[in-house]
DNA sequence: CTGTTAGCGCTTTCAT
DNA sequence: ATGAAAGCGCTAACAG
């Protein structure tokens, strides 16, 4: 520990400034000036003022890293979601982070890219950071997943769906529920014959459970879908138009098609004005989501708008409430709306 | 540190299994253990067995908190974007994924909504998790964001723009000479009355490039824009068409529209179907980044593609080429392409 | 209001 | 091929 004559006793600062440099310059402890830097504890404006201008004076970035270790806990919420090229994941980030704003706590986004097995890895790696939270889309989870997620004693959201019990919180709407409002509505204004036009319902369990909940209210009339077609990839428009299309060639003759999402009856609609149909006069068309884009159609597009962004802040929100899971799960219904419009 | 009769010596096993607990398990020292799952260093066929059989056992999860702070290095990547609810980022972000797979690298992802203070909080917030490299889009930093990103030693990557000389490596396309080929092709085409629809450019500069480089092809030829409309707000569907009707109700009676992106233009063409115009007959219409949604249209859209995924995936790849920023600064084109369509 | 002490869980040297 | 010791930078507990 002797002092070289040519080093005035600091150690190669080789790095960045450190929380030392900044208590230094202060002329106050570590710890005080970290109590500074987290705004926690008494401290007197005095000193406050002199810390802060070290901060400011050296450039300190605080290393999270270490303090997160130090005090066992990371402010950090993992979030993981199945993709993000859709808008709807998009929203409901967008959500979070508004239901994170101020909280202190930082979302860490990983996508799963709806393949359970690439989720359980995610999960994994998420874990690893010691997060304080985590949020995740459905109820979807490998078995090692979910024990990850039920281990830990973090906050678990499952967020976009209630229609399952979820580990800790769940967050959404019953899609189950809005495929039978969806129903319900379309029969209230005459429709009797149903086409469905869907995508994959491996990778989007929440279509088939809309689906179903549309053909149990189908069947107390005692009607069925007359004609059903799903695309073998992910919700697109171009799959929206090319399954209406073919849809209607197959016969079956429905007066209103439903589709999975509003992506898929986007499709429907560019389908129907490049064969001279007129949505809502000459063929029904119904989505889900309520996206913007179908507010902006020629005519306004008919559907189901899902509270995407209140999804995201109120999962947000539910889980910085408090620090633990209750004993008692919790459902938060964000609800829908139908949307009328003028395409069914 | 006297052993308590009813403890045997473990401190109350309160939280997730630890290394320790798989090394006692495997009966090697934490060290070994930790080389084994980590991959490195040599360890034997059967010590290494043993070690992953324990970590498996007591199902271990690396603390990365921990790790990254004893190795000073965090093998996060920071990701600041302007927005995700605009479908282009969101493929820039999957771009990013996929570059980074298999690297060990994890992308954190943070978003400035297109303002430079909320930037600059971002990436400070970043930081204080020692990532090992940024990327963030464009250029437009305010003083102290670049200096946190011009220090710290790690890489960064500014990406979508490549006109403006970068910190590190710039990844994306020109904008302006993207603008100057769309004027050039509609030259070509006959077009000599260019009206123009765009949105804020304050939160979006390489839409302002686009129509520089534009007007600058028009100059050259003696002509200018005869109409220019631009909604105060971000791009959407329904400011597209609202600007176009706007537009084109204000004279000037062009013959050919340059939007600022695909969604301004997709709107356009609802405009054109809503009034009974036949894009690409009664007016040509041409937007900017080749969407998905473009090619599904009953006409496809005339547009630019932009290759969003590239620039994601050549920016991961390229700061994680070399650990160290280079002397000198790199430039990574990743190009357009004129997409002709039928809209113009 | 401020400081001292002892770690957080893991990985870096060195040894062996 | 394996291990012992010494931190990484910060913060929770106590003290004063």
């Amino acid at each position: 520990m002797a002092s070289d004559p040519d080093d005035p006793g600091r150690p190669a600062p080789r790095g960045a400034p450190l929380l030392a440099d900044v208590a230094r310059l202060a002329g106050v402890s570590e710890i005080t000036a970290s109590r500074v830097v987290r705004g926690t504890g008494r401290v007197s404006a005095a000193t406050r003022a002199r810390v802060m201008a070290a901060v400011e004076a050296v450039g300190y970035v605080p290393n999270r890293l270490a303090g997160a270790l130090a005090s066992s806990g990371s402010m950090l919420v993992g979030v993981v979601l199945p993709s993000l090229a859709n808008i709807v994941f998009a929203e409901v980030l967008r959500g979070i982070h508004a239901g994170l704003a101020g909280s202190g706590f930082q979302p860490v986004v990983g996508v799963s890219d709806y393949d359970p097995a690439a989720e359980e890895s995610v999960v994994r790696a998420m874990m690893a950071w010691q997060p304080r939270a985590m949020i995740v889309a459905g109820f979807e989870h490998t078995a090692p997943a979910r024990d990850l997620l039920a281990a830990g004693g973090l906050r678990v959201a499952e967020i976009m769906d209630i229609d399952t019990a979820p580990l800790d919180v769940a967050v959404g709407l019953s899609h189950d529920r809005a495929g039978a409002a969806t129903a319900q509505h379309l029969l209230a204004k005459g429709y009797r014959r149903f086409g469905y036009v869907g995508h994959d319902w491996a990778r989007d369990v929440r279509a088939r459970h809309r689906f179903e909940g549309a053909r149990r209210v189908l069947a107390a009339q005692g009607l069925d879908f007359v004609a059903v077609r799903r695309a073998e990839g992910p919700s697109t428009v171009q799959a929206g138009r090319a399954m209406l299309a073919a849809l209607l060639a197959g016969g079956g003759e429905p007066d209103v098609v439903m589709f999975s999402n509003d992506d898929m009856a986007v499709g429907g609609v560019f389908h129907c004005m490049a064969a001279g149909l007129e949505p809502g006069r000459d063929l029904g068309l119904f989505g889900f989501n309520g996206l913007e884009i179908g507010d902006a159609l020629p005519r306004r597009l008919s559907t189901v708008r899902s509270n995407r962004f209140l999804i995201g802040r109120s999962a947000a929100e539910a889980i910085i409430a408090a620090p633990r899971r209750p004993a008692a799960v919790q459902v938060i219904d964000t609800g829908f709306t139908i949307e009328p419009g003028e395409t069914a």
